[in-house]
DNA sequence: CCTTAGTTTCAAAGATTTTTGAAAGAACTA
DNA sequence: TAGTTCTTTCAAAAATCTTTGAAACTAAGG
């Protein structure tokens, strides 16, 4: 899948040349970017930054290798991995003759932010939904009559079920993108796009 | 634009009917709900709570009420108005006779998404684009020839690129959602909500 | 101009989240 | 089985983020 042994930065301890260190501070930069990025989405940095480095290098990277280049502690490193691998972001792999174990991150960004569409709408999204609706439930069923002309009661629930209808809509949205029949969304957002 | 002095839950000292206990507790889980997904979502959960608070209660409220329905200090209230300010989520308001300040909440659904769109883009997503510009401008031009073939650099760039590439059309999506003209999302949103 | 009611600010305290590192656990080898 | 290498776990430490409360500030009324 990847190319061979590939020739890559400094495979035969020669000194870097001027593009390899170019690519260092490339790959640098962009993990910071990524970091910052995530721990304003709310995500730990360090898994935001473990992640964009495994994207950023493209090839398998092993916990020792991520450690130095980070320079995070062995227990973060193994912490950060198993969350990307819980996600769905990242894969283990394994090298010939070498007993450590790899982690190769998904390439491609369409799906890479797919998945984090299917996560986060699984993990916050839905259970928000779960209970909104539970909290719509204590003022009573629709178009209720607890007393009698309850207004108070009657505008609340409007407000609650104008929310309610409108997280539905972004979490179908969210299931149009992440399903494998997603291309479509896909299309249809690049359309839109050019109708600027 | 409200109803008038409004009959309100408790406005005359009466005892809590069943129906107004209700009321209470179905804010009280709503602004749990909105606080607890902020947080998760990396917006402070008090700031959240404020801006669920008068979101679901409708009218507008002053920092004395604030602070005692969510048991916090004058310092964190004024806080968390002055930033749901910023945002433009919440807007000031003065009542006859009362040299009191109120705050009242947007109250469209879509129009309060949009502004959530519009400043997370304008503080993180734009940022975030010029800044990965910059990272890929520090390993050359498209398509360069620093030295000869430098393979490693190129994929480096590919990568760049699709990245960019797909948050540059997120951001142009976002662009559709919040612009006033942005019915057309909407409505296309709608459509492809429908097609499921 | 002074008083008073109300609002904002910000350093320190408090709470929460994240990281560390060492010990326990697994998996392989001989 | 014992030894070796690598990975995971988790309690305590560190870092980060949030809240508090009292002082500074502002504006209205007299």
């Amino acid at each position: 899948m990847t190319t061979p042994p590939s020739t890559g930065k400094r495979s035969s301890r020669s000194r870097p040349t001027r593009a390899s260190k170019a690519l260092r501070e490339g790959q640098n930069r962009f993990v910071s970017i990524w970091g910052e990025m995530g721990s304003s989405w709310g995500i730990p940095r360090t898994m935001a930054e473990v992640h964009a480095l495994l994207y950023i290098v493209g090839e398998p990277l092993n916990t020792d290798q991520i450690m130095e280049r980070l320079a995070i502690s062995r227990g973060s490193a193994s912490m950060s991995l198993k969350s990307l691998h819980d996600w769905g972001l990242v894969g283990r792999a394994h090298k010939r003759g070498d007993r450590k174990e790899y982690f190769r991150a998904e390439q491609d960004v369409w799906q890479v932010f797919r998945i984090i569409t299917r996560e986060r709408k699984r993990r916050e999204i839905d259970p928000v939904l779960m209970a909104l609706h539970d909290c719509r439930d204590v003022t009573g069923p629709r178009a209720a009559d607890l007393e009698s002309c309850e207004t108070d009661v009657e505008s609340h629930n409007d407000r609650l079920d104008r929310m309610i209808e409108f997280i539905e809509l972004i979490d179908s949205l969210a299931d149009q993108f992440v399903s494998p029949a997603g291309k479509g969304l896909q299309l249809a957002v690049g359309l839109l796009g050019k109708a600027v």
